[in-house]
DNA sequence: AACATATACTTACGCCGTAAACCTGTCAAG
DNA sequence: CTTGACAGGTTTACGGCGTAAGTATATGTT
């Protein structure tokens, strides 16, 4: 008889910080980020707290390599497009980079930190840009404006307590039953008339805007 | 003489929930909003923790007050001024605020209640942008650009690790001798020629991004 | 004077990040 | 085959966290 004869049939699979930074991302994608402690991660992995220390310095490394796993997602720009193309697709990946990891929106910023995969990707941006012809002033403005309203956009879209139309549509009608509609009769309409319309979908706000923002900047571009 | 003689000279200011949202909100000025504990807040306050449950319903009831406490700081858009005025001001009282409380950036995200402040402002931005005939769809489209725009922004500004023009130059100067150049070319060029320039100050591209915003929005309502 | 109510304090529980010490399986050198 | 170093796992422990539950006290009302 064999000597062990336990139901764990897995001849454990040896951690590896790769491996501990994607068990955090999924368990952030699953539970959320405020629920992920390195005791609950641990235990994901079938592993004592404590052995993660072998592969992560601390929980703000690991924090740290779970934004550049996700930064890792967003496409790079394209270098055979032309510049709107390039920055319209990178912008549109990063918002379902950040879709499908909401809790990364928020972890961006307390890091100060970023990787290697961070830098290349800002690094490839404002290259496009420049062989595009920008100015480096033109450039940095193109590049913070265009951040800016992607994070933004991904903040608000993260923080909204719905999904699903349905979910949408229920919380809009217990918002509207809570507070006086008097008192608030813009947002009371804008509620009725364009959010519990047919086929809403907040996400679809963001090509607005985003193209905004490109028309902007060819005029600019334009201009100069 | 006296049965009790300590150094306390305060007569002991009671408590309220205005008292503890303000003092909760300058603790995270000061100390970040990280190290805000009930415990710590209670001892900002002379008082022990558990008191604070007394006016606030747990922490997350404090941290919803806090937020609102920040919109109130924001400026409602002016009823006098043309549309643009408005919500140029509005923007840039918003970012002033977020400024003066960078932690609330990231709070706005998973508080999903808004306070009564933070509706009447909502409202108001509507509201100015359907009196100057901007259209339901318009209105909404204008205000989740703009305020993807803001919220985006300030949360860039935040997590900007220097306050500084000097401190500025310092971690440029130390990014720059930390990666290969010849690695990240723009990303290098960028910080030479722009961040490194005397005068720089990241918060000055808020106004482009802005104005960018606000063109395109005038250019679509004359289309309508 | 007696009581009700509001508000502060004390104690206790389970969870957190992580320092320090400890155990154990693997593998190279003798 | 023995030995010993080392990498990577476990155990234990500490101080801090949010907050439930129970208790004390001061104030206002009758």
């Amino acid at each position: 008889m064999a000597p062990q004869t336990k139901p764990q049939a897995e001849p454990r699979i040896p951690l590896s910080r790769d491996r501990v930074l994607r068990a955090g991302l999924a368990f952030a994608d699953d539970n959320g980020i405020g629920s992920l402690s390195m005791r609950k991660l641990g235990e994901a992995l079938g592993v004592e707290a404590m052995s993660l220390y072998n592969h992560v310095a601390n929980k703000d490394d690991l924090l740290d390599g779970m934004v550049d796993l996700v930064f890792s997602e967003i496409e790079l720009p394209s270098v055979d497009s032309d510049w709107r193309t390039a920055m319209r697709d990178r912008a549109i990946s990063a918002r379902q980079a950040l879709v499908r990891h909401p809790w990364a929106v928020t972890l961006m910023q307390s890091r100060t930190s970023p990787g290697p995969v961070t830098l290349r990707h800002h690094n490839a941006v404002i290259g496009s840009l420049r062989g595009a012809g920008f100015s480096i002033d033109l450039a940095a403005h193109s590049f913070s404006a265009l951040d800016s309203y992607i994070y933004g956009f991904a903040l608000q879209e993260a923080s909204l307590p719905f999904d699903t139309p349905e979910e949408t549509a229920e919380m809009a009608e217990t918002f509207l039953s809570q507070f006086p509609v008097a008192e608030f009769p813009h947002l009371a309409e804008l509620t009725v008339e364009h959010v519990l319309q047919p086929g809403y979908d907040y996400g679809d706000e963001f090509e607005f805007g985003l193209e905004l923002i490109l028309d902007g900047l060819k005029r600019i571009r334009a201009a100069t």
